[in-house]
RNA sequence: CGAGCCGGCUGGACGGCCGCGUCGGGAUCUCCGGAUCCCGCCGAGGAAAGUCCGGACUCCACAGGGCAAGGUGGUUGUUAACGGCAACCCGGGGCGACCCGCGGGACAGUGCCACAGAAAACAGACCGCCGGCGCGCACGCGUGCUGGUAAGGGUGAAACGGUGGUGUAAGAGACCACCAGCGUUCCGGGUGACCGGAGCGGCUAGGUAAACCCCACCUGGAGCAAGAUCGAGAAGAAUCACCUUGGCAACAAGGUGAUUUGCGCAGACGUUUGAGGGCGGCCCGCCCGAGUCUGCGGGUAGAUCGCUAGAGCCUGUCGGCAACGGCAGGCCGAGAUGGAUGGCCGUCACCCGGCGCGCGAGCGCCGGGGACAGGAUCCGGCUUAGAGGCUGGCUCGUCCG
Protein backbone atom coordinates (compact mmCIF):
# COMPACT_ATOMS: atom_id res chain seq x y z
CA UNK A 1 0.00 0.00 0.00
CA UNK A 2 0.75 3.65 -0.13
CA UNK A 3 2.50 5.52 2.44
CA UNK A 4 0.51 8.11 3.94
CA UNK A 5 3.09 10.98 2.86
CA UNK A 6 2.61 9.80 -0.70
CA UNK A 7 -1.07 9.82 -0.87
CA UNK A 8 -3.49 12.90 -2.58
CA UNK A 9 -5.76 13.75 -0.05
CA UNK A 10 -7.33 17.05 -1.05
CA UNK A 11 -10.13 17.61 -3.60
CA UNK A 12 -8.15 20.63 -4.70
CA UNK A 13 -4.95 19.04 -5.64
CA UNK A 14 -7.42 16.64 -7.52
CA UNK A 15 -8.59 19.54 -9.13
CA UNK A 16 -5.62 21.11 -10.16
CA UNK A 17 -4.08 17.79 -11.81
CA UNK A 18 -6.85 17.05 -13.61
CA UNK A 19 -7.62 20.25 -15.38
CA UNK A 20 -3.99 21.61 -15.46
CA UNK A 21 -1.77 19.13 -15.47
CA UNK A 22 -0.54 16.49 -18.77
CA UNK A 23 -2.37 13.39 -19.40
CA UNK A 24 -1.61 10.00 -21.46
CA UNK A 25 -3.94 7.12 -21.78
CA UNK A 26 -2.64 3.74 -22.06
CA UNK A 27 -4.86 0.42 -21.72
CA UNK A 28 -7.55 0.83 -18.97
CA UNK A 29 -5.88 3.74 -17.38
CA UNK A 30 -5.31 7.59 -17.61
CA UNK A 31 -2.68 9.02 -16.09
CA UNK A 32 -2.42 12.68 -14.95
CA UNK A 33 0.79 14.21 -13.99
CA UNK A 34 1.04 17.99 -12.76
CA UNK A 35 4.78 17.96 -12.10
CA UNK A 36 4.85 21.48 -9.88
CA UNK A 37 1.83 20.82 -7.51
CA UNK A 38 4.02 21.51 -3.89
CA UNK A 39 6.57 20.91 -2.47
CA UNK A 40 7.82 17.61 -0.83
CA UNK A 41 7.03 14.10 -1.74
CA UNK A 42 5.62 13.48 -4.89
CA UNK A 43 1.66 12.37 -3.72
CA UNK A 44 -0.39 9.97 -5.79
CA UNK A 45 -4.15 9.75 -6.17
CA UNK A 46 -7.13 7.44 -7.75
CA UNK A 47 -9.95 7.88 -9.44
CA UNK A 48 -12.28 4.92 -10.17
CA UNK A 49 -16.09 5.50 -11.07
CA UNK A 50 -19.05 3.26 -11.01
CA UNK A 51 -18.79 2.35 -14.92
CA UNK A 52 -15.60 0.23 -13.89
CA UNK A 53 -18.34 -1.61 -11.29
CA UNK A 54 -19.78 -2.83 -8.40
CA UNK A 55 -18.06 -1.98 -4.67
CA UNK A 56 -16.18 -4.84 -4.52
CA UNK A 57 -14.48 -4.59 -8.24
CA UNK A 58 -13.85 -1.19 -7.68
CA UNK A 59 -11.53 -1.64 -4.29
CA UNK A 60 -9.85 -4.57 -6.04
CA UNK A 61 -8.78 -2.07 -8.94
CA UNK A 62 -7.51 0.14 -6.40
CA UNK A 63 -5.69 -1.61 -4.30
CA UNK A 64 -3.90 -3.51 -7.44
CA UNK A 65 -3.31 0.50 -8.63
CA UNK A 66 -1.86 1.42 -5.34
CA UNK A 67 0.38 -1.65 -5.27
CA UNK A 68 1.43 -1.01 -8.83
CA UNK A 69 1.86 2.73 -8.05
CA UNK A 70 3.82 1.85 -4.81
CA UNK A 71 6.81 0.14 -6.44
CA UNK A 72 7.25 3.12 -9.30
CA UNK A 73 7.34 6.37 -6.44
CA UNK A 74 10.98 6.37 -7.05
CA UNK A 75 10.58 7.11 -10.54
CA UNK A 76 8.57 10.38 -9.86
CA UNK A 77 9.99 13.79 -9.10
CA UNK A 78 9.73 15.60 -5.67
CA UNK A 79 6.21 17.92 -5.82
CA UNK A 80 4.87 15.97 -8.70
CA UNK A 81 0.80 14.53 -8.33
CA UNK A 82 0.05 11.84 -10.09
CA UNK A 83 -4.04 11.18 -10.44
CA UNK A 84 -4.68 7.60 -12.03
CA UNK A 85 -8.61 7.30 -13.53
CA UNK A 86 -9.53 3.90 -14.00
CA UNK A 87 -11.89 2.99 -16.99
CA UNK A 88 -14.35 0.55 -17.60
CA UNK A 89 -12.29 -3.14 -18.52
CA UNK A 90 -9.90 -2.31 -15.67
CA UNK A 91 -11.81 -4.94 -13.01
CA UNK A 92 -11.31 -7.54 -15.76
CA UNK A 93 -7.54 -6.74 -16.08
CA UNK A 94 -4.85 -7.90 -13.88
CA UNK A 95 -1.92 -6.61 -11.98
CA UNK A 96 0.62 -7.32 -14.49
CA UNK A 97 -1.45 -5.58 -16.95
CA UNK A 98 -2.50 -2.89 -14.92
CA UNK A 99 1.24 -2.04 -14.13
CA UNK A 100 1.96 -2.23 -17.95
CA UNK A 101 -0.42 0.71 -18.62
CA UNK A 102 1.11 2.33 -16.26
CA UNK A 103 4.90 1.99 -17.33
CA UNK A 104 3.70 2.70 -20.61
CA UNK A 105 1.55 5.97 -19.20
CA UNK A 106 4.75 7.14 -17.66
CA UNK A 107 7.11 6.78 -20.60
CA UNK A 108 4.63 8.81 -22.38
CA UNK A 109 4.32 11.66 -19.95
CA UNK A 110 8.17 11.91 -19.48
CA UNK A 111 9.05 11.62 -23.32
CA UNK A 112 6.71 15.15 -23.65
CA UNK A 113 8.66 17.02 -21.05
C1' C B 1 -33.01 -48.42 0.36
C1' G B 2 -36.17 -44.88 -2.36
C1' A B 3 -39.23 -40.39 -2.35
C1' G B 4 -40.14 -36.11 0.48
C1' C B 5 -40.94 -32.15 4.71
C1' C B 6 -38.80 -28.74 8.35
C1' G B 7 -34.51 -26.70 10.42
C1' G B 8 -29.21 -25.63 12.24
C1' C B 9 -23.91 -24.71 11.22
C1' U B 10 -20.07 -23.27 7.79
C1' G B 11 -18.70 -19.60 3.89
C1' G B 12 -11.24 -22.84 2.68
C1' A B 13 -6.40 -23.83 5.65
C1' C B 14 -1.06 -22.93 6.12
C1' G B 15 3.42 -20.43 4.66
C1' G B 16 7.11 -16.78 2.16
C1' C B 17 8.40 -11.63 0.40
C1' C B 18 6.60 -6.53 0.25
C1' G B 19 2.88 -3.20 2.51
C1' C B 20 -1.69 -0.43 5.19
C1' G B 21 -5.22 1.54 9.49
C1' U B 22 -6.77 2.49 14.88
C1' C B 23 -4.96 1.97 19.78
C1' G B 24 -0.92 1.14 23.52
C1' G B 25 4.44 1.33 24.74
C1' G B 26 9.43 3.03 23.52
C1' A B 27 13.25 5.93 20.84
C1' U B 28 14.75 10.14 17.83
C1' C B 29 13.72 14.95 15.84
C1' U B 30 10.74 19.32 16.70
C1' C B 31 8.80 25.51 14.32
C1' C B 32 5.93 22.16 20.71
C1' G B 33 1.01 21.81 16.52
C1' G B 34 3.39 17.34 15.64
C1' A B 35 6.54 14.15 12.42
C1' U B 36 9.51 9.66 11.62
C1' C B 37 11.11 4.80 13.12
C1' C B 38 10.72 0.18 16.18
C1' C B 39 7.69 -3.35 19.09
C1' G B 40 2.84 -5.30 20.59
C1' C B 41 -2.76 -6.06 20.38
C1' C B 42 -6.72 -5.80 17.11
C1' G B 43 -8.48 -5.00 12.02
C1' A B 44 -15.47 -6.78 7.16
C1' G B 45 -20.45 -10.18 6.25
C1' G B 46 -24.20 -13.96 6.56
C1' A B 47 -26.05 -11.26 4.01
C1' A B 48 -21.56 -5.79 5.65
C1' A B 49 -26.15 -5.46 0.05
C1' G B 50 -31.33 -3.37 -1.17
C1' U B 51 -32.51 0.98 2.02
C1' C B 52 -38.41 -1.71 2.77
C1' C B 53 -40.16 -1.25 8.17
C1' G B 54 -39.09 -0.36 13.59
C1' G B 55 -36.10 2.04 17.43
C1' A B 56 -31.77 4.62 19.95
C1' C B 57 -29.32 9.35 19.22
C1' U B 58 -29.26 14.75 17.29
C1' C B 59 -31.51 19.31 15.65
C1' C B 60 -36.14 21.92 14.56
C1' A B 61 -41.46 22.34 15.86
C1' C B 62 -45.05 21.48 19.77
C1' A B 63 -50.94 23.89 25.68
C1' G B 64 -54.98 20.72 24.34
C1' G B 65 -58.29 18.87 20.62
C1' G B 66 -59.86 18.09 15.59
C1' C B 67 -59.25 17.70 10.13
C1' A B 68 -56.14 16.13 6.20
C1' A B 69 -52.32 12.60 4.66
C1' G B 70 -49.82 7.94 5.26
C1' G B 71 -49.60 3.11 7.45
C1' U B 72 -51.42 -1.42 9.90
C1' G B 73 -55.65 -5.13 9.90
C1' G B 74 -57.91 -13.00 12.94
C1' U B 75 -56.64 -13.66 18.51
C1' U B 76 -53.33 -13.90 22.54
C1' G B 77 -48.50 -13.15 23.75
C1' U B 78 -43.40 -11.27 23.04
C1' U B 79 -40.41 -6.73 22.59
C1' A B 80 -37.35 -0.49 23.44
C1' A B 81 -40.39 -0.77 19.06
C1' C B 82 -42.22 -2.97 14.57
C1' G B 83 -45.52 -4.15 8.98
C1' G B 84 -40.91 -8.71 13.05
C1' C B 85 -41.31 -13.26 15.81
C1' A B 86 -44.03 -17.33 18.63
C1' A B 87 -48.30 -20.13 19.84
C1' C B 88 -53.24 -20.68 18.70
C1' C B 89 -58.00 -19.82 15.66
C1' C B 90 -60.43 -19.77 10.81
C1' G B 91 -60.21 -20.92 5.39
C1' G B 92 -57.55 -23.66 1.46
C1' G B 93 -53.90 -27.67 -0.30
C1' G B 94 -51.28 -32.48 0.67
C1' C B 95 -52.05 -39.94 2.20
C1' G B 96 -48.60 -37.58 5.62
C1' A B 97 -44.37 -34.74 7.88
C1' C B 98 -46.10 -29.97 6.79
C1' C B 99 -47.25 -25.80 3.54
C1' C B 100 -50.13 -21.33 1.79
C1' G B 101 -53.45 -16.93 3.14
C1' C B 102 -52.78 -8.59 0.94
C1' G B 103 -57.33 -13.09 7.19
C1' G B 104 -61.75 -6.13 9.82
C1' G B 105 -66.58 -4.47 7.28
C1' A B 106 -70.18 -5.94 1.00
C1' C B 107 -77.87 -5.13 5.33
C1' A B 108 -73.95 2.79 5.93
C1' G B 109 -73.61 4.46 0.91
C1' U B 110 -71.52 4.76 -4.29
C1' G B 111 -69.10 2.31 -8.41
C1' C B 112 -67.70 -2.01 -11.45
C1' C B 113 -68.64 -7.25 -13.06
C1' A B 114 -65.42 -8.27 -19.81
C1' C B 115 -66.58 -12.57 -23.21
C1' A B 116 -70.36 -16.10 -23.71
C1' G B 117 -75.50 -16.34 -22.76
C1' A B 118 -82.56 -15.50 -23.62
C1' A B 119 -81.37 -13.34 -19.03
C1' A B 120 -75.85 -10.71 -14.58
C1' A B 121 -78.66 -7.69 -9.39
C1' C B 122 -85.89 -4.72 -7.79
C1' A B 123 -82.97 -10.71 -12.78
C1' G B 124 -84.38 -13.61 -16.96
C1' A B 125 -88.87 -17.36 -21.17
C1' C B 126 -83.96 -19.24 -26.24
C1' C B 127 -85.04 -24.52 -26.35
C1' G B 128 -88.21 -27.43 -23.45
C1' C B 129 -92.84 -28.59 -20.30
C1' C B 130 -98.25 -27.47 -19.56
C1' G B 131 -103.37 -25.18 -20.11
C1' G B 132 -107.08 -22.43 -23.20
C1' C B 133 -108.97 -20.98 -28.13
C1' G B 134 -108.85 -21.63 -33.62
C1' C B 135 -107.45 -24.65 -37.93
C1' G B 136 -105.79 -29.33 -40.17
C1' C B 137 -106.09 -34.52 -39.16
C1' A B 138 -103.99 -40.52 -40.96
C1' C B 139 -107.38 -39.35 -34.08
C1' G B 140 -100.95 -41.01 -32.03
C1' C B 141 -100.62 -35.70 -33.18
C1' G B 142 -99.10 -31.22 -36.06
C1' U B 143 -99.56 -25.94 -36.42
C1' G B 144 -101.00 -20.55 -35.24
C1' C B 145 -102.41 -17.20 -31.34
C1' U B 146 -102.56 -16.49 -26.15
C1' G B 147 -101.26 -17.50 -21.16
C1' G B 148 -98.75 -20.43 -17.10
C1' U B 149 -94.01 -22.45 -15.58
C1' A B 150 -87.25 -21.66 -13.24
C1' A B 151 -88.18 -29.08 -12.67
C1' G B 152 -84.78 -30.19 -17.33
C1' G B 153 -81.12 -28.44 -21.62
C1' G B 154 -77.42 -25.06 -23.17
C1' U B 155 -73.72 -20.39 -21.75
C1' G B 156 -70.68 -18.75 -17.90
C1' A B 157 -66.03 -17.71 -12.72
C1' A B 158 -71.02 -17.02 -10.89
C1' A B 159 -78.02 -18.43 -12.97
C1' C B 160 -81.50 -16.86 -6.65
C1' G B 161 -79.99 -23.55 -1.70
C1' G B 162 -79.36 -29.66 -2.05
C1' U B 163 -81.97 -34.59 -1.73
C1' G B 164 -86.64 -36.93 -1.22
C1' G B 165 -91.82 -36.24 -0.89
C1' U B 166 -96.79 -33.59 -0.85
C1' G B 167 -99.00 -30.87 -4.45
C1' U B 168 -100.24 -29.30 -9.66
C1' A B 169 -102.54 -28.84 -16.16
C1' A B 170 -97.23 -28.43 -15.80
C1' G B 171 -94.47 -26.43 -11.95
C1' A B 172 -92.45 -23.61 -7.92
C1' G B 173 -90.01 -23.37 -0.14
C1' A B 174 -96.38 -23.05 -2.34
C1' C B 175 -96.09 -26.88 1.76
C1' C B 176 -93.31 -30.97 4.69
C1' A B 177 -88.81 -33.94 6.45
C1' C B 178 -83.56 -34.16 6.64
C1' C B 179 -78.98 -31.65 5.29
C1' A B 180 -76.02 -27.11 4.12
C1' G B 181 -76.00 -21.97 5.02
C1' C B 182 -77.89 -17.12 7.42
C1' G B 183 -79.90 -14.52 11.67
C1' U B 184 -81.09 -15.00 16.76
C1' U B 185 -81.80 -17.04 22.06
C1' C B 186 -79.87 -20.23 25.73
C1' C B 187 -76.26 -23.83 27.85
C1' G B 188 -71.10 -25.61 28.15
C1' G B 189 -65.57 -24.84 27.12
C1' G B 190 -61.62 -21.09 26.19
C1' U B 191 -57.95 -14.83 28.58
C1' G B 192 -59.44 -14.47 23.41
C1' A B 193 -59.99 -15.33 18.05
C1' C B 194 -63.41 -19.24 18.25
C1' C B 195 -65.38 -24.24 19.19
C1' G B 196 -69.32 -27.89 20.77
C1' G B 197 -74.59 -28.64 21.85
C1' A B 198 -79.98 -27.42 22.11
C1' G B 199 -84.05 -24.37 20.39
C1' C B 200 -86.50 -20.65 17.37
C1' G B 201 -87.12 -17.69 12.82
C1' G B 202 -87.66 -16.59 7.72
C1' C B 203 -87.02 -20.26 3.70
C1' U B 204 -81.75 -18.25 0.78
C1' A B 205 -78.89 -14.04 1.08
C1' G B 206 -73.68 -13.22 -5.82
C1' G B 207 -68.58 -11.27 -6.27
C1' U B 208 -65.16 -7.19 -5.84
C1' A B 209 -62.70 -3.14 -0.26
C1' A B 210 -54.49 -4.22 -3.80
C1' A B 211 -62.29 0.39 -6.33
C1' C B 212 -63.99 4.77 -3.58
C1' C B 213 -65.51 4.23 1.23
C1' C B 214 -66.66 2.85 6.65
C1' C B 215 -64.54 1.02 11.47
C1' A B 216 -60.46 0.28 15.05
C1' C B 217 -55.45 1.33 16.17
C1' C B 218 -50.61 3.82 15.05
C1' U B 219 -47.71 8.03 13.06
C1' G B 220 -44.92 15.81 14.27
C1' G B 221 -40.62 16.91 10.53
C1' A B 222 -35.67 16.08 9.00
C1' G B 223 -31.57 13.07 9.34
C1' C B 224 -24.39 11.49 11.58
C1' A B 225 -23.45 15.38 4.93
C1' A B 226 -27.76 14.90 12.10
C1' G B 227 -25.39 18.01 15.42
C1' A B 228 -21.37 20.43 18.67
C1' U B 229 -16.52 23.07 19.36
C1' C B 230 -12.31 25.67 17.18
C1' G B 231 -11.74 28.37 12.94
C1' A B 232 -7.07 30.36 8.92
C1' G B 233 -8.62 32.12 4.59
C1' A B 234 -10.03 31.14 -0.43
C1' A B 235 -11.86 33.48 -5.11
C1' G B 236 -10.41 38.08 -7.53
C1' A B 237 -6.55 41.95 -7.32
C1' A B 238 -1.56 43.91 -6.14
C1' U B 239 3.73 43.18 -4.96
C1' C B 240 7.95 39.96 -4.53
C1' A B 241 10.64 35.31 -5.19
C1' C B 242 11.27 30.70 -7.70
C1' C B 243 10.21 26.95 -11.63
C1' U B 244 8.75 25.42 -16.74
C1' U B 245 8.13 26.65 -21.99
C1' G B 246 9.26 30.11 -26.08
C1' G B 247 12.85 33.97 -27.23
C1' C B 248 19.78 36.50 -28.53
C1' A B 249 17.50 39.71 -25.12
C1' A B 250 13.82 42.87 -23.17
C1' C B 251 9.75 40.10 -22.32
C1' A B 252 5.35 36.83 -22.85
C1' A B 253 2.41 32.57 -21.25
C1' G B 254 1.58 28.94 -17.49
C1' G B 255 2.46 27.14 -12.57
C1' U B 256 4.03 27.20 -7.29
C1' G B 257 5.06 29.80 -2.78
C1' A B 258 5.10 34.18 0.50
C1' U B 259 2.91 38.94 1.98
C1' U B 260 -1.21 42.48 1.86
C1' U B 261 -6.37 43.33 0.97
C1' G B 262 -12.17 40.07 3.29
C1' C B 263 -18.30 40.05 5.91
C1' G B 264 -21.59 42.48 9.95
C1' C B 265 -21.74 45.70 14.37
C1' A B 266 -19.38 49.10 17.83
C1' G B 267 -15.39 52.30 19.21
C1' A B 268 -10.70 55.18 18.60
C1' C B 269 -7.41 58.05 15.57
C1' G B 270 -6.99 60.66 10.83
C1' U B 271 -7.13 63.51 5.27
C1' U B 272 -1.98 69.20 4.75
C1' U B 273 -2.65 70.81 12.32
C1' G B 274 -0.97 63.84 8.12
C1' A B 275 -3.66 58.09 10.87
C1' G B 276 -0.68 54.52 8.74
C1' G B 277 3.40 52.68 5.67
C1' G B 278 8.61 52.58 3.22
C1' C B 279 14.21 53.71 3.80
C1' G B 280 16.95 52.98 8.77
C1' G B 281 19.74 49.66 14.68
C1' C B 282 17.23 54.28 16.74
C1' C B 283 16.27 59.70 16.43
C1' C B 284 16.14 63.57 12.93
C1' G B 285 15.20 63.66 7.97
C1' C B 286 13.23 62.27 3.09
C1' C B 287 9.34 59.70 0.24
C1' C B 288 4.28 57.50 -0.45
C1' G B 289 -0.24 58.72 1.46
C1' A B 290 -6.75 58.16 2.70
C1' G B 291 -7.99 55.49 5.28
C1' U B 292 -5.88 52.83 9.51
C1' C B 293 -6.19 50.38 14.24
C1' U B 294 -8.83 47.86 18.28
C1' G B 295 -12.89 44.97 20.28
C1' C B 296 -17.14 41.86 19.61
C1' G B 297 -20.10 38.71 16.45
C1' G B 298 -21.26 35.43 12.43
C1' G B 299 -18.93 31.85 9.56
C1' U B 300 -16.42 29.03 4.35
C1' A B 301 -12.19 25.48 3.59
C1' G B 302 -10.13 22.56 7.12
C1' A B 303 -9.43 20.32 11.95
C1' U B 304 -11.41 18.08 16.44
C1' C B 305 -15.59 15.84 18.74
C1' G B 306 -20.03 12.93 17.72
C1' C B 307 -17.35 7.51 17.05
C1' U B 308 -18.12 3.11 18.88
C1' A B 309 -19.19 -1.00 25.80
C1' G B 310 -23.82 -2.14 23.20
C1' A B 311 -31.89 -3.22 23.97
C1' G B 312 -23.56 -6.42 23.33
C1' C B 313 -21.50 -11.62 23.04
C1' C B 314 -20.54 -16.61 25.35
C1' U B 315 -21.60 -20.40 29.10
C1' G B 316 -24.72 -22.28 32.90
C1' U B 317 -29.33 -22.26 35.36
C1' C B 318 -34.55 -21.04 36.28
C1' G B 319 -39.71 -19.63 34.27
C1' G B 320 -42.50 -20.33 29.65
C1' C B 321 -45.41 -25.13 24.53
C1' A B 322 -42.64 -21.22 22.10
C1' A B 323 -41.10 -16.30 20.71
C1' C B 324 -38.80 -14.41 24.93
C1' G B 325 -37.53 -13.10 29.86
C1' G B 326 -35.00 -13.40 35.04
C1' C B 327 -30.44 -14.59 37.63
C1' A B 328 -25.10 -15.95 38.04
C1' G B 329 -20.21 -16.16 35.99
C1' G B 330 -16.91 -14.86 32.09
C1' C B 331 -15.32 -11.81 27.67
C1' C B 332 -14.03 -6.96 24.80
C1' G B 333 -14.66 -8.49 18.95
C1' A B 334 -13.15 -2.54 13.23
C1' G B 335 -13.62 2.75 13.62
C1' A B 336 -11.39 4.36 8.20
C1' U B 337 -12.52 9.69 5.92
C1' G B 338 -9.77 10.40 -1.95
C1' G B 339 -11.64 6.23 2.63
C1' A B 340 -7.07 0.76 6.14
C1' U B 341 -8.29 -4.71 6.67
C1' G B 342 -4.15 -5.66 1.07
C1' G B 343 -0.47 -6.99 -3.50
C1' C B 344 2.46 -11.04 -5.63
C1' C B 345 3.78 -16.21 -5.12
C1' G B 346 3.83 -21.30 -3.21
C1' U B 347 1.89 -25.86 -0.62
C1' C B 348 -2.31 -28.76 1.12
C1' A B 349 -7.48 -30.08 1.21
C1' C B 350 -12.22 -29.76 -1.98
C1' C B 351 -14.84 -29.84 -6.95
C1' C B 352 -14.72 -30.58 -12.51
C1' G B 353 -12.45 -32.46 -17.19
C1' G B 354 -8.76 -35.50 -19.85
C1' C B 355 -5.10 -39.46 -19.96
C1' G B 356 -2.78 -43.79 -17.76
C1' C B 357 -2.78 -48.05 -14.20
C1' G B 358 -5.91 -51.59 -11.47
C1' C B 359 -10.92 -57.23 -11.50
C1' G B 360 -12.52 -53.44 -8.05
C1' A B 361 -13.04 -49.65 -3.93
C1' G B 362 -9.44 -46.46 -5.93
C1' C B 363 -4.45 -44.47 -7.20
C1' G B 364 -1.07 -41.38 -10.23
C1' C B 365 -0.10 -37.32 -13.84
C1' C B 366 -1.73 -32.88 -16.49
C1' G B 367 -5.11 -28.76 -16.97
C1' G B 368 -8.97 -25.78 -14.91
C1' G B 369 -12.38 -23.82 -10.93
C1' G B 370 -13.94 -21.56 -5.81
C1' A B 371 -19.99 -18.04 -5.42
C1' C B 372 -22.87 -13.65 -3.72
C1' A B 373 -20.65 -9.66 -2.14
C1' G B 374 -17.27 -5.34 1.43
C1' G B 375 -18.38 -1.38 6.95
C1' A B 376 -19.04 4.50 7.00
C1' U B 377 -23.58 6.63 13.68
C1' C B 378 -25.37 2.19 16.02
C1' C B 379 -28.96 -1.66 16.97
C1' G B 380 -33.83 -5.15 16.01
C1' G B 381 -36.18 -7.20 11.68
C1' C B 382 -37.71 -8.02 6.55
C1' U B 383 -36.39 -8.79 1.49
C1' U B 384 -33.13 -10.01 -2.27
C1' A B 385 -28.24 -12.47 -4.04
C1' G B 386 -25.48 -16.94 -3.47
C1' A B 387 -20.21 -21.87 -5.70
C1' G B 388 -20.01 -25.47 -2.43
C1' G B 389 -19.53 -28.40 2.26
C1' C B 390 -21.23 -30.50 7.14
C1' U B 391 -25.31 -31.91 10.18
C1' G B 392 -30.17 -32.79 13.27
C1' G B 393 -35.35 -34.07 13.52
C1' C B 394 -39.73 -35.84 11.11
C1' U B 395 -43.22 -38.18 7.17
C1' C B 396 -44.66 -41.75 3.32
C1' G B 397 -43.49 -46.29 0.58
C1' U B 398 -40.84 -51.13 -0.08
C1' C B 399 -37.98 -55.14 1.95
C1' C B 400 -35.89 -57.81 6.25
C1' G B 401 -36.14 -59.03 11.60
Amino acid sequence: MLPRENRMRRSSEFASVVRSGERARRGHVVVHRHSSLHTGKPVVGLVVGKSVGGSVARHQVSRRLRAQLASRLDGLADGSGLVVRALPGAAQATSAELGADLDAALNRLARSR
